[in-house]
DNA sequence: CTGTTATATCGCAATATTACGATGAATTTC
DNA sequence: GAAATTCATCGTAATATTGCGATATAACAG
């Protein structure tokens, strides 16, 4: 299929699902590192950073835009991003919730 | 395409897209949470939890368990399921340090 | 031993993702 | 103004993901 039945859980459990999707791919982590790093903030030497075309690593910024993780402003020719502030600590506070949960102590092997 | 460039990123760019992308469903992170809430530990009534066929938790079982984050244990005629203490510690640590940074306070409209 | 139950896996269909060349729009440079 | 630069988007190809029915295997119940 490919399709996912969002229909059959929480909002809750969509939204993390969407925001983990947005982090799924190693190219779209390193922007974010580099974002993250970079106090000169932004703009799309991404594209020498990263190996990717052009064309790629727009698209990624894309997701990760759409996701409300990075912004971008327009500067003459150039476009600059950089992390968003608000809506990242609104992903990572909800990913961080989750994560942070620990495991009842209980093993595998108790009866259920 | 449909396939990641790994060999461009760092090691642990790619660990933590893989880790990412294990929770890029919504029915994983039920998973998830179901086995996290459950003291009883687990087993596979998560068909009857979860609104899917028998064979697709079954799949979704399976990719957790390879990313190390849940375990199985065969009991008679059923399987238990249950969070993998390590392996569930490790990624969360890992995931829950990439997502606990903050952004520079700068904004976009610096020019880079 | 036979039938039932629980689960993993196979095979397939539908859809999504990833990657990139080509193109277009906006802007700067000369 | 003409050429060059920066970037988003389109179109397309290759691969991945999701979902499920069917099937196989193992254990249990009678």
């Amino acid at each position: 299929m490919g399709i996912s039945k969002t229909i059959l859980f929480t909002a809750e459990q969509n939204t993390l699902a969407r925001l983990a999707k947005g982090l799924a791919h190693p190219a779209r982590i390193a922007i974010l590192e580099y974002l993250l790093d970079s106090n000169t903030c932004c703009n799309s030497n991404l594209v020498a950073e990263l190996g990717l075309a052009q064309a790629t690593v727009s698209q990624h910024l894309r997701e990760l835009k759409d996701l409300g993780l990075i912004q971008g402003t327009i500067s003459g020719n150039t476009m600059n991003y950089c992390i968003h502030p608000e809506g990242w600590r609104e992903a990572s506070d909800l990913l961080i919730h989750f994560l942070g949960r620990s495991p009842f102590p209980s093993t595998c092997s108790t009866t259920c």
